[in-house]
DNA sequence: ATGGGTGCAAATCCTTTGCATCTGC
DNA sequence: GCAGATGCAAAGGATTTGCACCCAT
């Protein structure tokens, strides 16, 4: 891992950087393939791998789908549709007391460095699409 | 997908349930084989989405390692080891105001039907490993 | 020249599917 | 006898790895 980004590797974290989607690996690839049309599917997660070793960016974990990549790594909280599965960034901050969430670490021994909240629903093209529905029958 | 479970979906459940710990497919399936050593892996991969859907069990998202399965479906929130990756049930509940999550799931549109809370740092054992290896050398 | 980064292709791992068979009703 | 469930093997995808090559230092 260098400290100084390769060009392949700059690309990468541009792609991922440029957008609020939360992107696959082929997404990026295939972005990254537009800048440097050598570059190969192996380098990209290669390069995912120590930007998320770096803390450039996060992995996140998506119900059916592949993995996907954050490039924005202040705390955020997200919400995921129960329908489709997409994976919002939420704009807002949900205010937890700190002493509630270290107090709920120290229960299981954790050494609490960050957290994240998951609202769980139904998203708004998915409450629109069943609203569609209904009015169609 | 019938009412009644199966003898083999019912021992896809139990093995679940049997316990705290959030099982993959395979480890599922190396204990259902000891119950019944004929099922397949594809039937405990079909057993297990049919409980998601019939929400008898929960699929959780795991960092590194492949989807994992967890029988208690009461709400509870998660802490996660960024060390190794280790998945813990929290034993404690992290209160948020209703109203809180409500109006953030409103900002994007989503109607919200539940909420997950996700601790990250380092598990006790992490800890302990670290320690241990500070004071050897 | 040396070490890390890279591309390519092959390998691996997890999960799903096709299909013929078997089961409970 | 039928519909759904099952086992097996094969397919499918995503990710990783082996290896030779190339580039910057």
């Amino acid at each position: 891992m260098s400290a100084k980004l390769t060009a392949n590797a700059q690309a990468v974290l541009d792609a991922v950087r440029s957008t609020r989607d939360h992107l696959t690996a082929n997404e990026i690839y295939e972005i990254v393939r537009q800048v440097r049309p050598h570059i190969g599917l192996a380098s990209v997660y290669r390069i995912l791998h120590s930007l998320v070793a770096m803390g450039c960016i996060k992995e996140l974990q998506h119900t059916d789908e592949s993995r996907r990549y954050d490039g924005h790594i202040e705390r955020h909280d997200h919400a995921i549709c129960t329908e489709c599965g997409a994976l919002l960034d939420l704009p807002v901050e949900i205010a937890i007391p700190e002493g509630d969430l270290h107090a709920a670490a120290a229960t299981i021994g954790v050494e609490l460095c960050s957290h994240e909240i998951r609202l769980y629903g139904r998203c708004a093209d998915c409450n629109a699409r069943a609203a569609n529905a209904a009015s169609i029958r």
